[in-house]
DNA sequence: TGCTATTCGTACTGTGTGGTACCAAAACAA
DNA sequence: TTGTTTTGGTACCACACAGTACGAATAGCA
């Protein structure tokens, strides 16, 4: 939170609100995708002008990339949650495999992981935030796999980091199955499949 | 091949070789991304105007489900000859996973893969296309599969069918991987674990 | 020399995009 | 009342896109 707004004394009083603005950017980006989601249909959906959302964000980029953040705070960080639960590799993979399978959040898929399939048609700002949280995924994946490598619950063989590579990218292929129609029990299937590797000799 | 052009004895002679067109769309298609290559853009590369194009392929859906015919004929039929082999379990999995990992044809990734990843961009007769594409591949997945549990090479306690695309999907994971710029040695790593699933008890 | 058939490319259409110039509306301060 | 400040939205801009109308060019046939 950057942005502080000392609500001028002065002017015309604003009529829109931000927040509720931001609510229904987030939602088109996420439930469609971002890359199919213009500047106008936002505004529509809004019931807002065009200059006024630019007054308010600057650009595409400053939206998207405010929708992102939003994003991140109220449902990315659920994962987050999951993974700093501590209550052991198996439940805790298990845990993940609930949500990526089954959470009706995840239906239409993620908009991060919509975001960065699509890397390179965003604005530079968004393209920023979207290699910092992936970056910070890793380094959670990586974390817990190392907290199970410590309790001895995981094997030796593969690298932290090549294992916390792996474990980010099946959850993601199957939140990306959720985003195109997949039967959630097929995936939940294949993601458990893919995931015994950490629970097997 | 259904199309017969009779070459016909009269008219101004075409200068237009569709073939090398094609070449240059499936080509631009594949290095960049089906949705990020406009008609434009591939008329200046090959040299000609777009009513050329046009007359040639009819629409935008018809010039890229030409050059997805293509791609199919002359590099995904590689991977078929590999699930064709008859190698045995083992030996076919390793060869998918050199493909996947090291062939340098997919360092900048597979067209199929990505025209399936963007499905509702496609035009109806590319997407109908990219949809037979994708049954024809779960089928030679499932009767390799199919194969080598007839050989006792693999154990039960999976269905063929949910093997079969787990299979594809790690392959089209890994080779995704590839078009983002992942490094090949992280890639065969992470896609020798996914499939370590298929040759362990 | 026409006449017909076919391909050529220039120049256009209409639509959608991200982004903005500009002025009216609405508040407080003088 | 008269400025000043802020927000509002209409109407525009330039650009890129897919697709096309149309006349010039080039061939064989009469």
């Amino acid at each position: 939170m950057s942005e502080a707004d000392p609500k001028p004394t002065r002017g015309r009083p604003k009529t829109m609100n931000a927040e509720q603005v931001l609510d229904v950017a987030m939602t088109a980006y996420w439930q469609s995708d971002p890359a199919d989601v213009s500047v106008n249909a936002i505004c529509q959906m809004a019931g807002i002008s065009k200059p006024s959302l630019y007054r308010e964000f600057g650009s595409e980029d400053g939206l998207s990339r405010a929708a992102l953040d939003r994003y991140a705070e109220q449902v990315l960080s659920e994962m987050f949650v999951i993974l700093n639960g501590g209550t052991g590799l198996r439940a805790t993979l298990d845990a993940l495999i609930d949500f990526a399978s089954d959470d009706p959040r995840m239906e239409t898929g993620c908009l991060f992981y919509k975001m960065r399939a699509g890397k390179h048609r965003l604005g530079p700002d968004t393209k920023v935030r979207v290699e910092e949280i992936d970056a910070a995924g890793q380094a959670a994946y990586a974390a817990f796999l190392q907290a199970a490598r410590d309790a001895r619950e995981w094997p030796d063989g593969l690298s932290v980091e090549a294992g916390a590579k792996y474990l980010g990218e099946q959850i993601a292929l199957a939140i990306t199955q959720r985003a195109s129609g997949e039967d959630p029990a097929r995936i939940r299937e294949m993601l458990t499949l893919a995931l015994s590797v950490f629970t097997r000799p």
